[in-house]
RNA sequence: GGGCGAUUAGCUCAGUGGGAGAGCACUGCCUUCACACGGCAGGGGUCGCUGGUUCAAAUCCAGCAUCGCCCACCA
């Protein structure tokens, strides 16, 4: 094995093995574990985001493979209707042409070939992370399973009334030409103004006045309302005022929508450009004046002047319009939410059209009480409440949009304007009569995204075909994604599931993580210049190729100086390749549960230290049981050092905390359990204690088999508990360990999960080496601050103490003076004076350093000072807590009980110490 | 307006009723035959604030402050 690990050179190896071999398809034995992949944008690439969320599902994914389920992950990837369009459109535009220059056919095959040319980028990058997903099921969204699921749905919640068509107020993207969904929506508060306005008298004596924050729709104003009891304005009411600039007489009305502490307590109603002026307008059967294009431009139904001209140009002409009449009575400045697109990033414009719409109600009753009843479980817990608040209030789901990427809706219309809804248009025409001769035109429309998502725990598994994998992995056990699309994607998915599966959720719990966030906590994006790409932190990047990415292609070109100069400082070198298992532990250490993570960089390299100290310590093991004995002809006789029964308990104690994290979604602890135990057990006490029984002529043979096999058993089940979170580093070395543990297979990936219980937990051993160790630390720290080096052998003097301490000292002396170094140990007897001495405890033990030539007499004082200045604090505290008779009397007995141990104990010490003090001093 | 969350060492975060913890950073010593991507030792925190419950509060309750996110039609 090469001195330093070098993930490089193992990470593609491994991977194009466990693919080749079809390491990663289902057993096709055990109990049933599947974890469906949130597909990913068929055409984009990974971002931290997928990084995190496909480490932890990996994780899950191996773990639950080693224990012997028959596991599924599911792989595939989502057209992502709007946000693929735009992409292509944007290359189209690049060239000088728009989509509509092409036919649809040709913009369709268009996106195809896009799809077909960059389709790969984001499943090789899968690929790098480790992900073990079933590449032999990876599906689209577009494949036409997966279509014929979507038209099945649609046909059937159709057919159920819970598919209708109708014209309504959405929201419309004018420069995407299309309806998007509430959720699509995003509210940015903004500051701006409100507009007060006057509008006359029908009658010609004064005026009412209205205030508004969007003066330009008032072309479209159909009635001006106040609130019933207003008494104010009760005599306006059925009066008609003049709608000015245009001329049109509207009455006053009474709605209960007013607001009369707001404003002037009059509102303008627009029932075609506004959500509540809309309601207002149904409810007192107004008339709808759409006065927009689908540009959002003044259209045809405005005064003449305004015609073709943009909202925001449309909105100056008619304040200053207004204004020159005198009807302009004042403006304010105002804070506003503001609805932009979420992808065109525009202003979105509530607009009148014929859209598509899922009855949503009676698909979310279920859906919620599946939750409720605890079918499905979400952690951390409290996101059910949020996921509960949207669905009791939910609205029905407009899932049409004017865009040519997608799922055709499958709706065809005749001549005379009837709607048919089949699966084909053949069917249509067999179920309806309708001959050769009838035209027949499907909807121009294809099908929200999300509407395909919904169907993913089951279309991927051949819904609507009753196959095999379909009976085996559905429900699924857990969705692992972000709360971000807990509206979009995960509520979707129940309704869907529990709707078309017979009542069956499509997955029992649902893990949803944080987002991960740059170094300062700032969103990454590429806008802010501080995007880290995961592929750059597994092959490194050099700084002017980091530069060239963050700085290239940006939306706002003048942000790039900045951006070079925040990148600079912060990777002056560039990045340093940390490999694939580096940052699949960093995020398994940063996922606490239920917040976002802060990505720090020297996480990522503490934990390639950390790869690299598990690469080191397996080079220790082989340099010393390769071609060697370990152990296994059981006919040998083995014997187990103190060290080898200490590290197998540990290994217990640590395979329980494992198995426990990741049943409970404690990925951070399982990461800390694994670092701890490899490091600072596995490595800076076995192996170190290792040394001596193996390079001691007088250990027995029985003696070195026992720490050889415990060396190696050791490690090869650390490596299986490590897997799930590290995979190539822990493939590469269990290559060469396995077979000296007698374990040797195909790939550690299909080796059992350690479990609790394998090996015997020794409290003996665990008291004994606590004991080794505190006498070694003992010496190690009187070295370390008398500033002795730690090659100098040292006279240690022995006073106090028990008759155990002694049998301890004398079964693990080789221990003490391969660590603790001393020249020679001593027992002083009763009545022995000993020398000027640096002093430690090891319980009722004393460890004496004679001081001469070595030791400074001020400098023990201090330290002696200190370590007293320390307990007596403890022992303070403690006595405090003892003589408070509420505590002696309430507390419950065990507790007291410990209190008085430990600060006997402590007091011991102190006293020890004290004395220790004197001495000194005295001299 | 409603909901959720955060506030613990310089930084990133664990800890949810009984002795304040980890990693990184920092200080000192050490080129010891697995590893300097290392070893040994060490310094550092009135756990946001105020009250309450309790024998006992970082931990439970109430209020406050600051920061974040989500939802909501007040023109």
């Amino acid at each position: 094995m090469e001195k330093t690990y070098d993930p490089r050179s193992i990470e593609t190896k491994w991977y194009k093995i466990w693919e080749e071999r079809g390491c990663f398809a289902p057993s096709g034995k055990g109990e049933p574990y599947c974890i469906m992949i949130p597909p990913p944008n068929v055409t984009g690439t990974l971002h931290m985001g997928h990084a995190f969320q496909d480490t932890i599902m990996d994780a899950l994914i191996r773990y639950h493979r080693m224990k012997g389920d028959n596991t599924l992950w599911q792989p595939g990837t989502d057209h992502a209707g709007i946000a693929t369009q735009m992409v292509v459109e944007r290359q189209l535009n690049a060239e000088g042409v728009s989509r509509h220059d092409l036919s649809r056919d040709d913009f369709v095959r268009r996106v195809w070939e896009w799809k077909e040319k960059s389709g790969g980028t984001i499943t090789n990058q899968l690929r790098r992370m480790g992900a073990s997903v079933d590449w032999q099921r990876e599906r689209f969204t577009m494949d036409e399973g997966l279509s014929t699921a979507v038209r099945e749905m649609f046909v059937r919640l159709h057919q159920q009334g819970l598919i209708y068509r109708g014209k309504r107020l959405v929201n419309w993207d004018p420069t995407l030409h299309t309806a998007v969904s509430d959720l699509e929506v995003e509210n940015r508060v903004q500051a701006g103004h409100i507009w007060h306005l006057r509008y006359p008298f029908a009658d010609g004596v004064g005026h009412v006045t209205v205030a508004t924050t969007r003066p330009e729709t008032m072309l479209g104003d159909t009635a001006v309302a106040v609130h019933p009891d207003d008494k104010r304005y009760a005599d306006l009411i059925g009066k008609e005022v003049i709608l000015p600039l245009t001329g049109r007489s509207i009455p006053v009305i009474a709605d209960e929508y007013v607001d009369p502490e707001f404003g002037s307590g009059c509102v303008k109603i627009t029932p075609a450009h506004d959500f509540n002026d809309y309601a207002v307008g149904q409810r007192h059967a107004l008339p709808m004046i759409n006065i927009f294009t689908i540009d959002a431009k003044i259209n045809e139904s405005g005064p003449e002047k305004y015609r073709g001209m943009d909202r925001f140009d449309a909105r100056k002409a008619v304040v200053s319009d207004l204004e020159a009449q005198g009807l302009l009575e004042k403006i304010e400045s105002h804070k506003a939410s503001i609805p932009y697109g979420d992808r065109s990033g525009v202003i979105i414009e509530p607009f009148l059209t014929d859209q598509w719409f899922v009855r949503a109600g009676p698909l979310a009753e279920p859906a919620i009480e599946a939750v409720r009843a605890g079918r499905i479980r979400f952690i951390p817990g409290n996101w059910t409440k949020t996921y509960y608040e949207w669905l009791e209030n939910i609205q029905d789901w407009c899932i049409s949009r004017q865009i040519w990427w997608g799922h055709r809706i499958p709706a065809w219309y005749d001549d005379a304007g009837h709607v048919y809804v089949g699966h084909s248009e053949h069917e249509v025409r067999e179920s309806h009569g309708l001959g050769p001769d009838v035209p027949l035109r499907q909807d121009e429309d294809v099908l929200d995204t999300w509407f395909s998502s919904a169907l993913w725990p089951f279309s991927t598994l051949g819904w609507p075909n009753d196959t095999d994998a379909l009976k085996t992995f559905y429900p699924t056990s857990v969705l692992v994604t972000g709360f971000d699309i807990i509206f979009f994607w995960v509520a979707r998915m129940i309704m869907a599931g529990l709707h078309l599966m017979d009542g069956q959720v499509p997955f029992h719990e649902v893990y949803i993580h944080g987002l991960v966030r740059d170094q300062d906590g700032n969103k990454m994006s590429k806008s802010k210049g501080n995007v880290l790409d995961p592929i750059d932190l597994i092959d490194g990047i050099d700084l002017e190729s980091l530069l060239q990415k963050r700085t290239t292609g940006l939306m706002q070109p003048h942000l790039a100086p900045s951006i070079e100069k925040a990148t600079r400082r912060q990777f002056p070198d560039g990045i340093k390749a940390y490999g694939t298992d580096a940052l699949r532990f960093t995020f398994a250490a940063l996922a606490t549960t239920g917040r976002d993570i802060i990505f720090d960089m020297g996480r990522i390299e503490g934990y390639r230290n950390f790869c690299n100290k598990l690469w080191n310590a397996a080079r220790y093991v082989l340099m010393n049981t390769e071609h060697q004995d370990t152990g296994l002809n059981p006919a040998d006789a083995v014997e187990l050092s103190l060290p080898d029964r200490w590290i197998l308990s540990r290994l217990e104690a640590t395979t329980q905390s494992l198995n426990s994290a990741i049943e409970g979604y404690r990925f951070d602890q399982a990461a800390q359990a694994i670092y701890e135990f490899t490091w600072n057990e596995y490595c800076d006490w076995y192996l170190e204690l290792s040394k001596p029984v193996l390079n001691d002529s007088r250990s027995s043979d029985a003696e070195k088999r026992g720490t050889r096999r415990t060396l190696v058993r050791v490690l090869e089940s650390n490596l299986r508990l490590c897997h799930p979170f590290m995979p190539y580093v822990t493939e590469e070395i269990w290559q060469r360990i396995g077979p000296l543990a007698g374990t040797a297979g195909d790939t550690i990936m299909h080796q059992p999960y350690p479990q609790m219980g394998e090996t015997e937990s020794d409290a003996i051993a665990i008291a004994e080496m606590d004991w080794t160790k505190n006498f070694i630390m003992g010496v190690r720290r009187i070295r370390a601050e008398m500033d002795i080096s730690p090659g100098k052998q040292l006279p240690l003097l022995l006073q106090g103490g028990t008759d155990a301490d002694r049998e301890r000292l004398e079964r693990n002396r080789r221990y003490v003076e391969f660590l603790a170094r001393p020249e020679s140990i001593t027992w002083l007897r009763d009545g022995d004076v000993a020398p000027e001495s640096a002093t430690a405890l090891v319980g009722d033990l004393k460890i004496l350093i004679p001081m001469a030539g070595l030791i400074d007499k001020e400098a023990e004082i201090v330290r002696l000072t200190k370590e007293i200045g320390k307990k007596q604090t403890d022992v303070d505290k403690g006595e405090g807590k003892l003589a408070n008779e509420s505590f002696v009397a309430k507390a419950p007995a065990a507790v007291v009980e410990k209190e008085r141990a430990r600060v006997a104990e402590l007091k011991a010490a102190v006293d020890q110490l004290n004395s220790q003090l004197e001495k000194i001093r005295a001299l």
